[in-house]
DNA sequence: GCTTGACCTGGAGTGTGCTCCAGGTCGCAC
DNA sequence: GTGCGACCTGGAGCACACTCCAGGTCAAGC
């Protein structure tokens, strides 16, 4: 099992180092070895972790349920129904989270089209020989 | 033109009456009128600018942002080509955070199928004669 | 054996976007 | 004319998720 410096984890998940520690902190990242100076060793199943929690937040999980699934993560076979809700639910906050994005689109795109319309209104007014080539 | 009170504006817009005073002390909205007891009285285009405010703030455009963009409005017809590229390139931003939930979407949903597969096996090993049912 | 650089700790500070509060004003209903 | 509720102001406070800092330790290279 290959082990991993937090500068290489860092580099590796894409979190800052303080930002691993301050996972380690509030417990979101448990049972992180050390070395004999004390430094923090982290193996690839850390970095498999890490790169769960990495996906959770960048789908706007908040940090306290990224904990509970990091609690129930711990747990053993029994948490699995918690663990497959927990997703299950956060999935659903995602698609709604896209459909919601999409339909703002929706309305920005029509602003983007009102004001190339007005663009171009004022481009044939300048020279109005234009204005037929539509 | 109708006009709509702060508790009215608060309720069509969705932002708080809070969120208006501060959206004004900040230089998002301008030009509030008010009636003679100092009070805020907002108009229909108040109300539409609110919408757009939402619009943009609602797909992640930060309000340092949103202020430039309030004030090319303030502008005329000359800041219409800037406002137009400030609008393509917060759609451009959109289209790609979009993409990205979709791809994390994607493992998070991976994540879901193994532990329903897991559920599965634990089923199937608590009555076995359930294992060919697949 | 000394320097260097990566790491350690606890705790304070930061940026963003609100949200709340104290103390006050106004207009309307009773 | 009193009470009430909606609103006003300036400024403080808050939640979230980090990010930075001071002061210290350790191992490896020169």
């Amino acid at each position: 099992m290959t082990s991993y410096s937090p500068g290489e984890t860092a580099e590796k998940s894409g979190f800052s180092i303080d930002t691993l520690r301050y996972y380690e902190k509030i417990g979101l990242l448990s049972g992180i070895a050390r070395d004999t100076a004390g430094r923090r060793v982290f193996t690839d199943s850390d970095i498999a972790w890490l790169e769960m929690l990495r996906c959770l937040r960048e789908t706007g999980m908040p940090i306290a349920e990224m904990l509970r699934f990091s609690e129930l993560t711990r747990g053993g076979t029994e948490t699995y129904t918690a663990r497959l809700e927990l997703l299950r639910a956060h999935d659903r906050r995602v698609e709604d989270e896209i459909a919601r994005l999409r339909e703002q689109q929706r309305h920005i795109q029509f602003k983007i089209d009102r004001y190339a319309d007005l663009l171009n209104t004022e481009k044939s007014c300048l020279s109005p020989r234009a204005a037929n080539t539509t």
